[in-house]
DNA sequence: CGAGCCAACTAGGTTAACTATGTTGCTCAC
DNA sequence: GTGAGCAACATAGTTAACCTAGTTGGCTCG
């Protein structure tokens, strides 16, 4: 499928097009490549792309058009509404606390894991 | 199955829950119905109801929990419009993903903590 | 009585199949 | 040469089924 991380796999994907169209990588009025296709090059389900896709429709990050294909959206022909231009600190800001609790995740679970042997079950994936 | 107009149903559902989330009718840290739940009070498949939340999700307006609920997020502190698309998608992703983590960690610290002392039945009800 | 197991709920993810609808290009008849 | 019709491909929506995983509370058994 995609990777073995914990993000499911429809969201890797949606991830990685949201990558590549803010990248450039995939300009405005472009189209992606066939919900088929993707299939293929992510090596994953039809059902998975259509929900990557999905996803970036409900964000507004592409606009499908049935019979023809799923388009970048001009991001310059609608403007997000600026809360006060700090949209990019923010972004950056949330990221970091991602990071951060990430790590923290990461590093109490692994304490959980190794001190405690009356839980079972618990496992991963 | 829920309206004949052209939009679907599964938007419908969203809108539905949007309005009532953004109408007070369902208060930011009180649970959705549970999927089943909302599937009998629509006259939809699971699968809609499904997509319905995912919707909700991707727009930050409720956060699921695996095992105990879907929660309305606190809308005061977010209101922005779902058709700005760029920017806010992401903003929303990344603070779906801070609450996520920030709900683990939590969890999992708790589950520390006790576990170190004691051997704790469960919790709060 | 208490600890632990288990059953019943919950959301989330994945896959597959079917239908509907729109677009496009090709072919073929005239 | 032109037009009609059709086949192929596209997204979109819906449904159903199966599996994972977390939470909770009751029940049993030592």
């Amino acid at each position: 499928m995609v990777k073995n991380t914990g993000r499911p796999g429809y969201l890797q994907i949606a991830d990685d097009l949201r990558a590549q169209i803010r990248g450039g990588s995939l300009a405005p009025g472009t189209p992606l490549p066939s919900t088929t296709r993707l299939a293929e090059q992510y090596d994953a389900s039809l059902s998975v792309v259509k929900l990557a896709v999905g996803v970036l429709r409900t964000e507004g990050l592409v606009i499908g058009q049935q019979g023809k294909g799923v388009f970048v959206r001009d991001t310059t022909e609608q403007p997000p509404p600026a809360g006060g231009g700090d949209t990019a600190g923010e972004v950056a800001e949330l990221r970091a606390a991602v990071q951060d609790l990430s790590a923290r995740l990461a590093k109490v679970e692994e304490q959980l894991a190794t001190s405690t042997t009356r839980r079972p079950g618990r496992s991963s994936r």
